[in-house]
DNA sequence: CGTGACGTTGACTGTAGTCAAAGAAGGTGG
DNA sequence: CCACCTTCTTTGACTACAGTCAACGTCACG
């Protein structure tokens, strides 16, 4: 069992044949666990290698003038977090762990091997970072078009879509580290704001967080209420 | 002088051998013009061809439940406005021209050529299509930390960069076929709303539109009352 | 058992949305 | 060339949603 199972996961398009599987695993230089609430990379530095998250949850987010987080991305196990740091060459955005987590890091020139000689999984790995573009799309339109309770449950729709791609949620019930404040820095919104509309999808029976564990009791009604249509995951069934 | 003239100039990070674009010009399957308002693609459709945009404004968009849009990119000459449905191989939202366009269209399996053969040609258009993601993280930090005028200053902050990249701004003008309604679709408010926030940008001297055409005043006061810093677009002095 | 971080609530404020009306610009056909 | 129609722009009055400020409650941990 290789610790690209969950990526596999959330990511198959194309399967992946066993050789270029074990290309992948090969090019892992370490794998390291990290604590809660701990920085990963800073923006605008130039990176040589590129995070996978095996355990836990991580989040890119940018500063505004105030130094107020919004965060543009919230990534679970089985994400390469900033493989798109690999063509880019340095970031524009800060990483940094929610919870503790365990992490592989992939260096910059393993992977300009795998270009050159496995255009199956070069495909994949640009796959991978499309997908991450999608979900950017998905996050403009929920601050873009939704009210506060909807942006919030689309929110938790998203999370618990992929967390269910890798064997983490059932549909009714998963662990997130994230606070009040941090949902806020996801959807635009003050944690006070955060609390209320928690409020009500708790009073409209649809779901509740409490100390880290995510209860959804309605999920068809959340992603009514949210406009929250999976497709753009691309999680094949 | 090649139709992929403007990509190199807003895309060029490695710069590309003769052989490889001889290979990039030989993928283009055909070139035609296409009317203002016009759609290119439906969400969820999958697509066998990518689009490059030769002169013209394109923008991107996904509907809420009532069919209002927001736009989640604009593009301009020299992008390659889809060229993520070429690894995705379905589109997640829908693809219109603003203005009258001319565009080029490439074949997925000429791309697949190229993908097996050209490896710093792959790594240039894996890049170009994380351009468009850096863009949409900088869409999500507008919508998500700038109040009403900061997000319209900031859009045309990033029209503006993106514009000059490929000559088309001197940074003080260019054309612009969008109108208040797209502006709005584009910064998460209404036309009216964004008819006042004009009115403030022109009556503080920073900018103005009238007929798709776009006078900046004062471009370092635009940016700066728009947290505008265009790192994100990977523009080489 | 005290401390600090997180969650909850209320009262008030302010920003952006809504609704409505009228003016300006551009295109079309007579 | 003008009349007409449509679309875009502008403005005002009113509403409502989310932010701000402040206080208090609750929980976990040392």
């Amino acid at each position: 069992m290789s610790i690209f199972n969950d990526f596999l996961l959330n990511r198959r398009r194309d399967d992946l044949s066993a050789d270029d599987l074990m290309a992948l695993e090969a090019s892992v230089h370490s794998v390291k666990d990290v604590p809660a609430r701990h920085s990963l990379a800073i923006s605008k530095q130039s990176i040589t290698v590129s995070t996978y998250l095996i355990e836990g949850f991580i989040c890119r987010y940018m500063d505004d003038r105030e130094g107020i987080r919004q965060l543009v991305a919230v990534h679970v196990a089985g994400d390469f977090v900033d493989l798109h740091g690999y063509p880019l060459k340095r970031l524009d955005h800060d990483v940094a762990t929610l919870g503790p987590c365990k992490i592989a890091q992939v260096r910059h020139e393993a992977l300009d091997q795998l270009v050159r000689d496995k255009p199956n999984l070069t495909k994949l790995l640009w796959f991978s970072t499309l997908l991450d573009a999608a979900m950017h799309r998905e996050w403009i339109f929920r601050l873009g078009r939704l009210d506060a309770v909807a942006r919030v449950g689309h929110f938790f729709c998203e999370i618990e879509a992929k967390l269910r791609a890798v064997g983490l949620s059932d549909g009714r019930m998963f662990s997130c580290p994230l606070i009040q404040p941090d949902i806020g820095e996801a959807c635009g919104m003050t944690a006070v704001h955060i609390n209320r509309m928690l409020k009500e999808l708790r009073e409209r029976k649809l779901m509740q967080i409490q100390r880290g564990h995510v209860t959804i009791f309605d999920l068809p009604g959340l992603r009514q209420l949210s406009e929250f249509d999976p497709c753009y995951l691309f999680i094949r069934e």
